[in-house]
RNA sequence: GCCCAUGUAGCUCAGUAGGUAGAGCGCUUCCUUGGUAAGGAAGAGGUUCACCGGUUCGAAUCCGGUCAUGGGCUCCA
């Protein structure tokens, strides 16, 4: 007899041994239909796999997180065979899940977009056919004969350490897979094709050119819709498609990845400069500035010449070799150095809005977000061992701060040793230590990543979540014990010896052209008041009313209130419509009783208006939102 | 850098048997002098279709190259 034992600690017993299907048909028929795959000892398996011992089990349902991509691994194989039904020739390589659905490394001709409706197509007949998905175990020796044909899955095989292999059929269609798998075909309700793109074998440039096709499916068609609708949502949004409409900034074939910020782009990111200041001023950060170029000895003392040259643009002036900075570090370095320290003077934090270039290749710029030229809220802080701990503390608390002023959530990666570093085993144990207990200390979650620190040090990932849940990482702390070295920084102790000071480097906005990118798809455009490039927008309801209109709008700016007049010789309606495509928060409307009574007429971006109201009660509750930096609107009533 | 796609007026885009360029928005002028999401009319605007070269009697349309942009690979703030 099995004993199944539940996760409500309820035991089934059996007397032949069951498959989860039975365990899962014991409790019903309808429970039975929506599962996936089940768990046992923490091992994902396949329904139809028999259990042989009393085991603990967990069937998993299309409702729990994990089935999705149970689904879209099957759902991978569905579009594996489909386009092996459709391509002659085309060569299966590897196929797995990622974040948003599911791709397929495919060594083929060139797929192009309009041939999707075709691959659908067949997909979907193989779905509606609802093939069951079949494990079958094969030796080793077995599985190369039977992938003879292909190189890349004989290449898999190869590789692979044990001597049973798994396979997993539908119909006709074999595929090399470790599983789990749905139970059949047809529990794909709702699958697309989304986009497709080379990809290397192996990731490797040398090797051959495969085609990736990248698909999503969903239990249920209504999600594959809402996650549609999400992506439309998110082209809207698009900081390159709003930016160009509200005139922030633009690009240009002169220098490409290289943003020019228009007037009003420049307000945003003065206010948003204006604001990190402030926020760093009261955290107990100085500011400091440190030059674009440098010599190369500097770059090759700092270990960026060896470990960062191909990202680096350089230039010959006077015979002599320079760079332009990838980083800001290395000119922080020889601010140090200029003075002296005791171990009073530490932690020293020295900010920098440092302006850095780095030669991205041209095939990853995009808009504001991966770009060639741009500014780092860097800061450089000197300390103690003894502070590290409250340091790193200190930084995640003023970028949680900083965050949620701008209402975006966030989560946190630390990243480990990568392969190509400097420094010595012992000095990135205790770096790595450092922002380990730090991170424990702080007590929010944080996801490790293995080997993917920088070359000088581990580091602290912070991934932003924007208004549309997707996330962005902009924020990294990084700390270093081998700049310090390189650089023979030191300070004086209480026991009048020379230290060496620890450093860590940080920035917070990331970039500030990104996080501006990020912030405009965040908001949509529709900026809070303080942020926003023009805040009010003052329309004279006819010609004779211009003066009227000038004289307010010196009246706001006065108080630095971001006003303009839109003296057009058009209807007030047009004029409204334009303010509110344009996303102005504050649409002031003039005319002759306004003048009379020395009063206003707002309108705000939700439609609603508001007539008669004094000047000064719109001063007094403008000023204090925008001074509050608050994500609230503003309601009038008189 | 690599693969695929795209590149026409300030913006969005049409021009798909190769015969010497169109629309809407925007802009200018005039009329309208308006009360809360598009008033009306006229006009200017492309050194001719990203750039260079080729095929052709003739190219925005075909071919090659370059550059840029977009989606990926890779990398990363």
């Amino acid at each position: 007899m099995i004993n199944i034992t539940l996760p409500d600690s309820s035991i089934k017993s059996f007397d032949e041994y069951p498959t989860g299907m039975d365990v899962a048909l014991s409790i019903s028929e309808g429970f039975a239909r929506n599962c996936v795959a089940m768990e046992i000892d923490g091992k994902l398996l396949d329904l139809n796999t028999k259990i042989e011992s009393d085991s603990s089990l967990r069937l998993i349902t299309t409702k729990d997180g994990d089935a999705v991509e149970i689904l879209r691994h099957s759902a991978a194989h569905v579009m594996a065979e489909a386009v092996q039904n459709l391509y002659d020739g085309a060569l299966l390589t590897i196929g797995p899940v990622v974040e948003d659905g599911f791709y397929y490394d495919i060594d083929m001709k060139p797929v192009s977009e309009d041939q999707f409706p075709a691959i659908e197509a067949e997909m979907n007949k193989i779905i509606k056919a609802k093939k069951p998905f079949e494990r079958k175990v094969v030796s080793k020796a077995e599985a190369l004969e039977m992938f003879n044909d292909n190189k890349y899955k004989k290449e898999l095989i190869e590789a692979l350490e044990d001597q049973e292999i798994s396979l997993y059929q539908q119909g006709g269609f074999v595929d090399l897979c470790r599983g789990p798998h749905i139970p059949h075909t047809g529990m794909i309700k709702g699958v697309k094709l989304m986009k497709t793109s080379g990809a290397y074998w192996r990731a490797d440039q040398s090797r051959e050119q495969l085609q990736r096709l990248y698909g999503t499916a969903f239990f249920d068609k209504k999600e594959l819709k809402e996650y549609l609708h999400l992506i439309e949502e998110a082209k809207k949004r698009d900081h390159r498609k709003v930016g160009t409409r509200l005139g922030l900034f633009s690009f240009h074939q002169e220098a490409p990845g290289m943003p020019f910020f228009h007037a009003k782009g420049m307000e945003m990111w003065n206010v948003l400069l204006e604001y990190w200041r402030h926020e760093h001023k009261a955290a107990g950060y100085v500011e400091t500035k440190t030059p674009v170029m440098l010599n190369r000895k500097l770059w090759e003392q700092s270990g960026h010449w060896e470990n960062y040259r191909e990202n680096m643009y350089t230039s010959v002036v006077d015979d002599e070799e320079y760079a332009i900075k990838p980083m800001n570090c290395p000119g922080g370095m020889l601010l140090y150095k200029t003075g002296s320290y005791s171990y009073r003077d530490l932690p020293l934090r020295a900010g920098e809005i440092g302006l850095v270039h780095r030669h991205e290749f041209s095939g990853a710029l995009s808009g504001l977000f991966r770009v060639r030229a741009f500014h780092q809220d860097d800061a450089h802080i000197f300390m103690t061992p003894d502070q590290i701990e409250s340091e790193i503390l200190g930084v995640l608390r003023l970028v949680e701060r900083i965050y949620s002023r701008f209402g975006l959530g966030f989560h946190l990666e630390l990243s480990t040793r990568p392969e190509k570093s400097i420094g010595t085993d012992a000095q990135w144990e205790e770096a790595t230590n450092g922002l380990k207990s730090a991170l424990d200390t702080y007590g929010k979650e944080y996801l490790i990543n293995e080997g993917d620190g920088a070359f000088y040090g581990p580091k602290i990932d912070i991934h932003i979540k924007d208004a549309l849940g997707r996330t962005w990482q902009c924020g990294t702390v990084q700390l270093d014990m081998a700049l310090p070295e390189r650089f023979d920084l030191t300070y004086k102790g209480a026991d009048n010896e020379k230290h060496r000071p620890i450093m860590i480097h940080r920035v917070i906005y990331g970039s500030i052209e990104r996080f501006f990118g990020i912030l405009v798809e965040h908001f949509a455009g529709k900026f809070p008041l303080w942020l926003a490039p023009v805040q009010v927008v003052i329309l004279p309801i006819n010609d004779e009313l211009a003066p009227h209109a000038a004289t307010v709008s010196a009246r706001l700016s006065e108080h630095g209130i971001r006003c303009e007049v839109d003296n057009r010789t058009e209807s007030l309606k047009k004029k409204i419509r334009d303010a509110q495509i344009n996303y102005t928060p504050l649409i002031l409307t003039v005319g002759e009783k306004e003048r009379d009574s020395d009063t206003l007429s707002v309108r705000t971006l939700d439609g609603n208006v508001t007539m008669g109201l004094s000047i000064d009660a719109f001063l007094d509750k403008v000023l204090k939102n925008i001074r509050s930096r608050t994500l609230e609107g503003i309601s009038f009533e008189k």
